[in-house]
DNA sequence: ATTGACTTTAGACCTTCCTCTAAGGTTTAT
DNA sequence: ATAAACCTTAGAGGAAGGTCTAAAGTCAAT
């Protein structure tokens, strides 16, 4: 499958997504296709393929649709204030980013732990659900910060 | 302020939720006070909050309340079968976060490289947006894993 | 030139995850 | 003993993110 021009069913098989996911992302300004055919057929680009993987990626990590709107609003204009902007949004979004990156190891350190003291063998098996095997490395709500 | 018994308006604070939420979690069977006060009032123990914590924690990284249900009902059981189903499924938890924790740190170098283009002082700022900073370090759908 | 697999639109409908309201009972402080 | 600040329930309402339907136009192959 090439990716230059492709048709909203295409692009949907390829970033394994409906059409109509790909058509209400347009509606909402996070994906407009870069032309259209003769008869009005959606046509996408090879940038527009990287968008829709960018909006999927994130979009699996938690952030909403109205934030990633806002992802892929920044634009750096160089010769502007905009710098302080986008700096400060930016800035913001990438503690958000490390704290989910956390709560990520975290959990899959549980998975681990879960996992292992399962047929691990000669473990004594502590761990028998995934809040034992969370408490063993946890911190809790003590450090808690943004909750969206 | 102490962590036992804590009454629902309590362990709304202390987790940042409402207590709306609180009985909504209970209703689908995810956070079941450890007790009732005589009046009917929903205490919550020690680890009822370290429960909360989880589910707060999951739901940012992306897994849906059914997901984290799943997750909690999680039991090695130790002298049966049990492990094996739980070892598949948990084995394929930890791809799927595996997949979101690079997702993430993909996104956060984005960020970053948005952020260093920015300001950063005698940089060309090549990167002026977000799919730029990407793509400079993207590999896109080509190896796209699973989208739930 | 017609069949089958595509595409278009508008709009109704659905699930998830809350959030709010109403009508009332309880606890604590004064 | 009464006010203020808690708590209870059931159920309606709402935003986000799709998903489905209908009625119609387009394209490629036989």
């Amino acid at each position: 499958m090439n990716r230059a021009n492709l048709k909203i069913g295409e692009l949907a098989k390829l970033a394994e997504v409906s059409q109509d996911t790909l058509r209400f992302y347009e509606k909402h300004g996070l994906l407009t296709p870069h032309l259209r055919s003769a008869a009005g057929y959606r046509l996408y680009s090879e940038a527009d393929v990287q968008r829709v993987s960018f909006i999927l990626s994130a979009k699996r990590v938690g952030f909403t649709l109205n934030e990633i709107h806002e992802l892929l609003a920044l634009e750096v204009t160089k010769d502007e204030k905009s710098c302080e902007d986008v700096q400060s949004f930016v800035d913001a979004k990438i503690v958000t980013v490390k704290q989910r990156i956390r709560d990520m190891q975290r959990i899959q350190r549980s998975l681990q732990a879960l996992s292992d003291a399962c047929c691990g063998g000669a473990e004594p098996a502590t761990h028998c659900t995934i809040l034992e095997a969370l408490s063993a490395h946890s911190d809790s709500l003590s450090q808690q910060s943004e909750v969206r």
